[in-house]
DNA sequence: TTAGGGTTAG
């Protein structure tokens, strides 16, 4: 009976009639009637009614059943507790490949991606054959990651007999695309015989987020070609062409994006709402943001965290801590992102006080305790304002909990990079010893580094970390800029005077820098006027 | 067990 209302997603009934036949009848559960009580946990994410139903299956001797096991590993891991999760599985006598699946997707569900690596491993090493559940799970953790063990999880599906199961080839799209090999993607996409709603919006996704907008809509343009075949796009696929035409930074796509939403019908929903918002402002156009954010009936705190960043990155400091406080008028509790949002503005928007400020107030005014993405950018703010030494003594600040994680070259990082703006080599090379330590991988450091020897004269050591740049054969990425001129996108790298850009094109910059400089030459002279 | 809205320096 239980188990028919848990089936019903009326697990709160289902809680209910347990509690009323183990405490008032004096009923003894069985194991499967443990297994439906746990079922009910696990949907209502009720972690306290969980480990009391955990401590009822020792009590009744029941923690040697297979299948009860297999439900508590489930109900930890989705109320959140992995380790307890964990725990469960080590402490089985016996285990099925259901079991280590379930452990397998509890650690990737609570994103402890090297976990459910090793755990992935021990089962090749204890002879558990991977199934689809167990490959789909490993591909989200090659993702995540970012490591590229898609080829050798392909094989396995090939060899497995697998290569007709959809969902394993969405995720297989998905973690190719993501770990940039979008062309392997786009070649799995075209040999499939059926392909959903989810590969064809994997697709664009994939192609939008390796910087390849153009492809993306070509794909989304085909899919509704094929509309008649049953290939409608949903809520997500539209959210993922948002994403391409954020890309290609272009108004008109965005409103012609935007104008799609409004005729499918999927403008309505807060999630389609949010990503218009951002759309608008990655393309610079803060009203339109400003108008689909009025526009969205229920706002929760994404929504708002979205117009807070999008004031944030259009240099508008002040609108985002107005806008942290009129959302906390209406009731909406700011998470950890949305304060990330409102300091990121402040410091983009050079308001230093005030970001201090709310960084140190965070925790009692909002209830958010400080991550160490909000020291970082606490140091970026300091840096931006010039204030070096501050920024560096704050960095030796962070709690080293918070330091041990694995993004913790961040803040060395954007140290270095105020730095190098304000010529500092006394506190910039401290910060670059750090970054190349920490990230050796990444060609920013080096090439920081560079810039702040060369600025102080130092041509040497300036040349030999260029050269261990190439010693340790580390990929450059240039930064670039798109400006549309009609039609035609023009990508703009730092020193390129490619015979691809019209000359005129050239003279234009020229002509704007020098008009820049002018005026900020008179921007210095006001200032030097008012002390 | 697959795609999806907000954040961080280059």
């Amino acid at each position: 009976m239980i188990g028919g209302f848990v089936h019903c997603k009326e697990a709160q009934i289902g809680m209910l009639m347990f509690q009323k036949m183990v405490y008032e009848r004096g009923i003894e559960p069985d194991g499967l009637c443990m297994v439906s009580i746990l079922k009910a946990c696990t949907h209502l994410k009720d972690l306290t009614m969980g480990t009391s139903v955990h401590g009822l299956v020792i009590y009744r001797g029941l923690d040697c059943d297979l299948f009860v096991g297999n439900s508590l590993i489930d109900m930890y891991s989705k109320c959140q507790d992995a380790d307890s999760a964990f725990k469960v599985f080590d402490a089985m006598p016996r285990r099925n490949r259901v079991s280590w699946n379930s452990i397998l997707t509890g650690f990737v569900f609570n994103e402890r991606h090297l976990d459910a690596l090793t755990l992935f491993y021990s089962m090749g090493k204890e002879g558990i054959e991977a199934d689809e559940v167990t490959l789909v799970n490993v591909l989200q953790t090659s993702k995540h990651l970012r490591m590229f063990h898609c080829k050798s999880v392909h094989c396995v599906t090939i060899r497995r007999g697998y290569v007709s199961n959809e969902l394993l080839l969405n995720s297989l799209i998905d973690t190719y695309a993501k770990c940039n090999d979008v062309d392997l993607a786009w070649k799995l996409f075209n040999g499939m015989k059926k392909r959903d709603v989810v590969s064809w919006s994997t697709m664009i996704s994939g192609f939008a987020s390796c910087g390849r907008p153009e492809e993306a809509i070509t794909v989304f343009h085909e899919m509704m070609r094929l509309q008649a075949q049953d290939q409608k796009p949903n809520e997500i696929t539209i959210i993922n062409l948002f994403e391409a035409c954020s890309a290609s930074a272009e108004l008109k796509r965005s409103k012609w994006a935007h104008g799609i939403a409004i005729r499918t019908g999927l403008s309505a929903e807060v999630a389609v709402g949010t990503a218009i918002v951002d759309m608008y402002s990655k393309c610079g156009a803060i009203g339109e943001s400003r108008k689909a954010f009025g526009q969205i009936l229920e706002k929760n705190t994404v929504s708002w965290s979205a117009m807070i960043a999008a004031y944030g990155m259009n240099g508008l400091g002040h609108e985002a801590l107005a806008l942290l406080a009129e959302m906390k008028l209406y009731g909406l509790k700011p998470n950890a992102v949305t304060i990330l949002s409102v300091l990121s503005a402040c410091s983009h928007g050079g308001l230093v006080e005030e970001g201090v400020s709310l960084f140190n107030s965070m925790a009692q005014d909002h209830g958010v305790e400080p991550r160490l993405e909000h020291y970082t950018c606490v140091v970026d703010m300091l840096g931006r304002a010039g204030k070096l030494v501050m920024a560096m003594e704050f960095i030796k600040k962070i709690p080293q909990d918070l330091k041990a994680a694995a993004r913790a070259s961040n803040a060395w990082g954007a140290l270095l990079s105020a730095c190098r703006s304000y010529r500092n080599s006394e506190v910039g090379l401290e910060a670059a010893s750090h970054v190349l330590e920490l990230e050796p991988g990444n060609s920013a450091g080096y090439l920081q580094a560079s810039s702040i020897y060369a600025a102080s004269g130092l041509w040497v050591d300036a040349a030999s970390m260029r050269s261990l740049l190439k010693e340790r054969g580390v990929r450059v990425v240039a930064g670039y800029s798109l400006v549309h001129v009609g039609h035609k996108a023009y990508r703009f790298v730092a020193g390129d005077h490619s015979p691809a850009h019209d000359g005129n094109i050239h003279s234009m910059l020229q002509l704007l820098h020098a008009c820049m400089k002018a005026e900020k030459r008179n921007i210095v002279d006001d200032l030097d006027l008012i002390d």
